[in-house]
Order: structure tokens, then C-alpha cells, then sequence
RNA sequence: CGCGGAGUAGAGCAGUUGGUAGCUCGUCGGGCUCAUAACCCGGAGGUCGCAGGUUCAAGUCCUGUCUCCGCAACCA
């Protein structure tokens, strides 16, 4: 008969910059599930890697003063190392400069444009380069990027659009059809409402303003959009477009693509509608984990605040790093990592109850019985009650690892190493050891402990892969895992412990705490305001002397309907006429503490359109932190002077 | 009234088909001594955002309302 299959994958990740803890979080989960899968006897393939084309790219490796790819080349380096160092057991690693992914991408197009679900057009709009996106000319903000700020020009092009209106309404069918396509559930609400039912753009797939990518093959001209390109890597991995199709064959359709939430929707409206479009199956599941968020908001490295997973795993080591990521935070939701938690969840989960508990029942074994548990033994009181929870929690641990819930089959797991800590102070086994008429008894306490931990280590072996066999060895017994032997009692005839070195040594907290900030310190040297400062552009005089800088008073001050942030203001700015601006202020100020005040206009920015108010100029504020914002007061100073 | 999510003990979270409100950490007290000052037991601490409603019974269903967070809008 043969095996099941399974097929997991990552994101594919963007080697612009190091990766930090979210991507190792993605990986460390898929990772998790592959293991387990692998340890029920599935047939199991785990594909990750990076997706390198982008005019991103294109720029920082210019920037660099190298090629695109050696710059990439460098980059992918780091992350393979990364995974190296966090036991990812991918059994491939794809990046999209690979040569046959490249030829099967552009067959993938020619078979779409030959369907005629590709056709030539034009494309007119705003572009912002670094973003890589079109935008309309409503959604464009005085003519910068919505996204990040920075302008975009007007660009005509020529260009190929992939139909993905014509799919609309087949993915609302799918989506239908098969619960649980998309998880958490709520995400597939969002698509549908924010997405599909407002009605489906034909998708722009192809770029001619840079050339790093792979060429249109009907058209050399231009290169194919970064998304089919990275999306496609899913089946390209498995020989899908080439000579040999046999993994594809094997594995297809993928049991489950996990990703981020921020990419919930090229995963699950391109994606399927491109897969639509050749005619191939889809995928069972897109599952979309939370993000790993920081106290005091996202990560960002002008706050110097990327926690970088290397720091961390070699200092507390991997599997403790991978057992609290999947610990601490509800897969599905965001979770907020701190230095703290990790190191409070190191010592009470994995020091204090698991580490000890192999600790304590070693030492045991050895003191009592000179490290070989005896074969006669005797059964007693708390034996039936500690092997029922053994075979529920291996039911339970499935059951949750099933639906990525991880958090809950390692919340299970952790009871049953409880249980067995307090089997331990039930059967008081240096009591027994106190009557030679106990022997037996004391010998199938023993044996019950180190069978639990034994079945312990096969349920945590998918999350913690190099304590697992540690354990193991401390037991006397083979790490050859196999998800089905965790469960029933009586697997070893008997064991001969190995003391072995504590696995998980307590942490002292607040000396740790500062250490690592010392560290992290240290692994940031550059002064990320200088850096920022100094990565600005300079302009001359002349470029300066194009802003008109006045001093303006607030005579009136309202909300605008619709916008959360806006505030109408209504400034004399001494021409006599009245002028209106809008200010993203709302959050920091109130209408009326703002009637009366004299502030900085610019007042020769273009007018704009926002939520239906026309702002006339803009007034300056200053970023106090992330999410603060203090308006510049010139108080006393009249209306209509000039600022320079 | 754009879409969606969330408001439960000091902190962080569970609460499935409505039936005495739980978990982890912290805290207080006790037990034990095999063990990594670890382990085990117990106590204190919540009118489950607010207001109505359905019901014998609601954190759990319905209506309204407030606040917060994502996305979208957008911060000129």
C-alpha cells in the first residue's frame, strides 16, 4: 500500500534584509507539523525558501555596487544558516533564480496567455518604485505612495493582464464548497467581503520599468510580476514544468500552505485563480498565523528593536526558542514576544517541570537501583490514573497538531508532565526505598516514570527536535521516534538510565535581562537615528527655497466625518481668505484645543482630496514616537509671516 | 452606520452545542526532600466592557452602546 503523502510549505521569504523572529516563527511552526507528520508514517514534504526578484532588489544591490544576484546570494546564505541553526528539516529549498523554476514560471505564463486568460493592454497610473505598485489616481495621496510616502509618477505602459475578474465568482464557489479552505475563518469573511464582492480587478503581471525578474516569454520587454513568479514556487519545487514531474505528481495539491496574515491575499484569490487557470488542482488549506509583536508596538529598525533569533537560540538554545514560540503565542492570533516571557516560560516550563522531572526520576533510578530498574515489580495506586492521561494526551496532542493548534496540544502535553511530577509525590518513592519489602514496588514507580518520559519525549520530538533525543539518551533508549508508540505504557522491558547533563538550566532573570540588552546593544552598533539622518538625500538651497513656510492661525477646527484621523482646519493665513487643511491629527488632538493656535502651513503643496475634504497645504508636526504626534505651536507670531 | 477581531482575577490567556467561571505566571499559607532553592497541595483575588432582552438558567443567544486593535479609507 502506499503512504500517505504530505505536502507543507513557508512563505517564500524576500532576501532584502536579515530575517528576524516573524519569519522564524513561520518556519519553526511548518517545521513542527513536517516532523509530526513525518513520525506518523506520512510520506512528508517540507519546502521553504526565497523569493528574489523585485526591483527592491534590484535597487540595494546597486546600492551595494553588485549584481542583483550576487547580492541575493548573499543574503540567502544568511538564511539557510539561519534555518541550519533552528533545525528546520525542509526537504528543499527553492529560490526563484533557480533555473528551472524560472523556465517553468514562463511556461506557466505562455500556458495562461495561450489560454487567452492573459492578454496585452495598457497601463496607466501612478507607480511608486520601491513598492512595486500601481495606484489609482484617488488612492494616491497628493501624489505620493499610499504605503510607504514615497512619490510616484505618472507611468503609461504596456502590459500584460492576467483575467482575474473572470474568477471572482469561481472563488466564492470554492470557497464554498470547501470549508476550511482558508483558516482562521474570519480571514476568508475579510477576503470576500474587502476583496471579491466589491468586484475583481484584472491582475497587472507584468513590470517593464526594471529588468530583475524573469522575462515574458512572448515579450522580452518585460519581466513577469513578482507574485506569479513567487506564488508558482509552490509547484515549481516539485518538478511542476519540467522534464521530471514526479514529486509533483506525488504531492500535489499541497496539504497546507502556511503564511502570514499580511499575505492572506495573494494566497488566497491570485494564487487559486492562477491555479484555476492552468487547470490544476488547489491546495487544501492557507493557513494565516498571526505576527510576533513587540512590547510597545511592531518591530522596526529605526527603534533598534528587531529581535534577532540568532541571539537568542545560541544563548538559550534552539529548542527552547522554538518551544516558546509555539508555547506563548495562539496560533492564528498575534502574540506579543518580550525577553522576559521567554525567559519566564524557560524556567517554569522546561526547567522546572520537564527538566527536572527527568532530573529527579535519573537520579532516582540510579540511587535506588544502581541505574537498572529490576525486573520484578509490583502495581499499585495512582498507576491507572497516570496511564489514562498518557493515552489522552497523546489523543488530545493529535487532535489540536491536526488543526495547527499548537499552543493547545503543548498546554496538553504539559499537564501529563505535571501528572507525572505529581506521581512522584503520591508514591514518595524515598519511602519505599526505606523497606526492602517496597523493592517492587518502588521498582514499577520508577519504571512508570521513565515510561512517561518516554512518551513525553515522542510528543514533544516535533517541537523540540535535539532535546527530544537528549532525553532519550538520559533513559538509555534509541531516538528513533514514532508518533504511535506514545501512548500505551510497557513499549521498554526495562531501562538503564544515563545521567546526562541538565537540559534546561534555570535562568537567573534580571541578570539575563540586562545582559541581553547589553547584547543586543552590541549587535546593533549603528545609531539607528544617525543612520536614518544621514540616509536622507541632501537637497541644496534652491531645492529648499521651493517650500513656502507660513505662519498660520487656526480659526475653526472640526472632525471629518468618515476618517479617523482627519481633522478639518479652517486657517487664516493672512491673505484675508480662509484656507482649509486637513491634519491626520484627530488621535492627538481635540477641535477645540486647536481653535486659536498659530501654526506652520506649508502653503504651497498641492491641493488633495481627503475622505471628501479638500486640504489647501499642510501644517507641520513632528513624530514624537511611534504613536505620537505633537503639532508645531508658533504662538504670537503673526498670521501670514514667512518661515525660512 | 466600509469589513473583521477583541474587551473574563495583578499580568497573559482558555472558555466548545447556554446549566455552579477555569489555566499559566505572580502572590499568601502548608507539605515533601528524589530533584535544577526545583516538585506537590491549599487560600486570596473576577458582579466575564456597559445597558436592556430571551430563558427555569447566559461569559456563552438577541438588541443597543462604549473602548481598543487589524484591514480598507487614510495620516497634505
Amino acid at each position: 500500500m502506499e503512504k500517505k503523502t504530505f505536502y507543507i510549505t513557508t512563505p517564500i521569504y524576500y532576501p532584502s534584509d536579515k530575517l528576524h523572529i516573524g519569519h522564524t516563527y513561520s518556519t519553526v511552526a511548518a517545521d513542527t507539523m513536517a516532523r509530526y507528520k513525518r513520525f506518523q508514517g506520512y510520506d512528508t514534504f517540507f519546502l521553504t525558501g526565497t523569493d528574489e526578484h523585485g526591483q527592491k532588489i534590484e535597487d540595494k544591490a546597486k546600492e551595494a555596487g553588485v549584481t542583483p544576484k550576487e547580492y541575493v546570494d548573499n543574503i540567502v546564505a544568511g538564511i539557510k544558516d539561519l534555518w541550519k541553526l533552528m533545525n528546520i528539516s525542509n526537504d528543499k529549498f527553492i529560490r526563484t533564480t533557480d533555473d528551472y523554476h524560472e523556465k517553468a514560471v514562463q511556461k506557466i505564463f505562455t500556458r495562461m496567455y495561450e489560454k487567452g486568460d492573459i492578454y496585452k493592454g495598457h497601463y496607466e497610473g501612478l507607480y511608486c518604485k520601491p513598492c512595486e505598485s500601481f495606484w489609482t489616481e484617488t488612492q494616491a495621496v497628493d501624489g505620493k505612495c499610499p504605503d510607504c510616502g514615497r512619490p510616484v509618477t505618472k507611468e503609461r505602459e504596456e502590459a500584460y493582464f492576467f483575467k482575474l475578474s473572470a474568477y471572482a465568482d469561481k472563488l466564492l464557489k470554492y470557497y464554498e464548497e470547501h470549508p476550511g479552505f482558508i483558516e482562521p475563518q474570519s480571514r476568508q469573511n475579510e477576503m470576500v467581503n474587502n476583496f471579491i464582492k466589491p468586484g475583481l480587478q484584472d491582475l497587472c503581471v507584468s513590470r517593464s520599468s526594471f529588468k530583475w525578474g524573469i522575462p515574458v516569454p512572448v515579450n522580452e520587454d518585460h519581466v513577469i510580476y513578482v507574485w506569479l513568479d513567487a506564488l508558482t514556487n509552490y509547484i515549481t519545487a516539485l518538478g511542476f514544468g519540467s522534464e521530471d514531474d514526479s514529486l509533483y505528481k506525488k504531492f500535489w495539491p499541497a496539504d497546507v500552505h502556511l503564511i502570514g496574515k499580511d499575505i492572506i491575499r495573494f494566497h488566497t484569490i491570485y494564487w487559486p485563480a492562477f491555479l484555476m487557470s492552468i487547470d490544476e488542482p488547489l491546495p487544501e488549506k492557507i493557513y494565516g498565523h498571526g505576527w510576533v509583536l513587540l512590547e510597545g508596538g511592531k518591530m522596526s529598525k529605526s527603534k533598534g528593536n528587531v529581535v534577532d533569533p540568532v541571539v537568542l537560540a545560541e544563548r538559550y538554545g534552539v529548542d527552547a526558542l522554538r518551544y516558546y514560540l509555539l508555547r506563548e503565542i495562539a496560533f492564528g492570533s498575534d502574540g506579543v514576544f518580550s525577553n522576559e516571557n521567554l525567559i519566564n516560560r524557560i524556567n517554569s516550563d522546561l526547567a522546572n517541570d520537564l527538566g527536572n522531572l527527568v532530573s529527579r526520576t535519573v537520579a532516582m533510578v540510579q540511587k535506588y537501583f544502581g541505574g537498572t530498574i529490576p525486573a520484578e515489580r509490583e502495581a499499585g495506586d495512582f498507576d491507572a490514573d497516570l496511564k489514562a492521561l498518557a493515552a489522552q494526551t497523546a489523543a488530545d496532542a493529535e487532535k489540536e497538531l491536526d488543526k495547527l493548534n499548537f499552543s493547545v496540544a503543548l498546554t496538553n502535553i504539559w499537564k501529563f508532565i505535571s501528572r507525572t511530577n505529581k506521581y512522584i509525590d503520591e508514591t514518595a518513592p524515598w519511602t519505599l526505598a526505606k523497606d526492602e519489602a517496597n523493592k517492587a514496588r518502588l521498582a514499577e514507580v520508577m519504571y512508570n516514570l521513565c515510561e512517561s518520559i518516554r512518551i513525553i519525549s515522542v510528543l514533544i520530538a516535533p517541537f523540540m527536535p535535539a532535546t527530544a533525543p537528549e532525553i532519550r539518551k538520559q533513559l538509555g533508549i534509541g531516538a528513533d521516534f514514532a508518533w504511535d508508540e506514545c501512548s500505551v505504557f510497557g513499549k521498554e522491558a526495562t531501562y538503564t538510565v544515563v545521567k546526562g547533563d541538565i537540559i534546561f538550566p534555570r535562568i537567573d532573570l534580571e541578570k539575563e535581562l540586562a545582559e541581553l540588552e547589553a547584547a543586543t546593544a552590541a549587535a546593533n552598533p549603528v545609531n539607528p537615528l544617525k543612520e536614518e539622518i544621514q540616509g536622507v538625500a541632501r537637497i541644496g538651497i534652491d531645492d529648499f527655497a521651493k517650500v513656502d513656510l507660513r505662519v498660520a492661525k487656526i480659526v475653526e477646527c472640526e472632525p471629518v466625518k468618515k476618517a479617523k484621523k482627519l481633522l478639518k482646519l479652517t486657517l487664516d493665513d493672512g491673505t484675508g481668505d480662509p484656507r482649509t487643511v486637513a491634519s491626520g491629527i484627530a488621535k492627538w488632538y481635540k477641535p477645540e484645543e486647536l481653535v486659536g493656535k498659530s501654526v506652520v502651513l506649508v502653503s504651497n503643496l498641492k491641493p488633495a482630496v481627503l475622505c471628501g475634504v479638500e486640504s489647501q497645504g499642510m501644517i507641520l508636526a513632528a513624530d514624537v514616537s511611534e504613536d505620537d504626534v505633537k503639532v508645531i505651536f508658533v504662538d504670537g507670531i503673526p498670521a501670514g509671516s514667512k518661515v525660512r
